[in-house]
DNA sequence: ATAAAGGTTCCAGTCACGGGAGGGTCAAGC
DNA sequence: GCTTGACCCTCCCGTGACTGGAACCTTTAT
């Protein structure tokens, strides 16, 4: 397959392919022609890579994660010690992002909103 | 004041003092001997900078809120519109960060982590 | 006199790609 | 055979908001 076909199939932009391909996640065979020709096998790898990172995986923990898929012997227990160390990140961020929400919202509800230059969301922020 | 005093009374690293010079955010005067000499106004800058950076701000959003700060004529509602966007963003954000956390928190759930290999987290990510 | 602490500039790296230039290749229609 | 357009290639720069480090200068304390 073409990176356009896989591209298609797997919902990743070929540019993404080409730098997944870089970072040394995959390496497609090449045609006479110079075009990458990927197996089944590749695009699988792709679809997985895909799905960890819409799943919040850094790259490096793909790595981890595709490295323990292809290990037919590993212990569950290493996989889920990378999926929770990602979930706790994720609800710190959640946590951060919430505690903003919070302040700003107070804000923008105690904000006019008119024509008069008074202002409680540029008084918080300028506050001394 | 030198760098390190603005940097001890805003939180902000020296580094990213200096960084906000280069886009034009502050622009401290200088001594004989080159060093940075912050006004009291320049440090209450910094600490606007900060905050409205800790609220999720982009830089340029912060552009925009500098300048209606310092508009004494300013409309309240120019304000608003600006952090109404912010809090958008925020909220995007957070949805997006819960859709990931509910997938994943499903997945490390089920999945023994014990010495078996059986992994419905790699399972998942590897379904065709 | 010397050493530590603080200041300076400049360059490179981060993360995970995206944009665009400049060019080669392939299939279809005339 | 020729052109057109879709596809593919590599290479380099840019993103946002900094952070790290090298190489060097100035101030302060001992």
């Amino acid at each position: 397959m073409n990176i356009g076909e896989v591209s298609k199939n797997t919902g990743l932009p070929a540019k993404t392919i080409r730098y997944y391909e870089d970072i040394g996640f995959v390496t497609p065979a090449r045609g006479d022609n110079g075009y990458r020709s990927f197996s089944e096998k590749d695009q699988h790898k792709l679809v997985f890579l895909g799905r960890a990172r819409g799943l919040g995986f850094s790259i490096e923990d793909c790595r981890t994660l595709m490295a323990l898929y292809e290990d037919q012997g590993r212990a569950s227990a290493d996989v889920k010690r990378v999926a929770q160390k990602n979930l706790t990140e994720i609800d710190r961020k959640i946590a951060d992002l919430q505690a903003m929400r919070g302040t700003l919202s107070h804000l923008v509800a105690h904000c006019a909103g008119d024509g008069r230059p008074d202002c409680p969301i540029l008084e918080d922020l300028g506050r001394v």
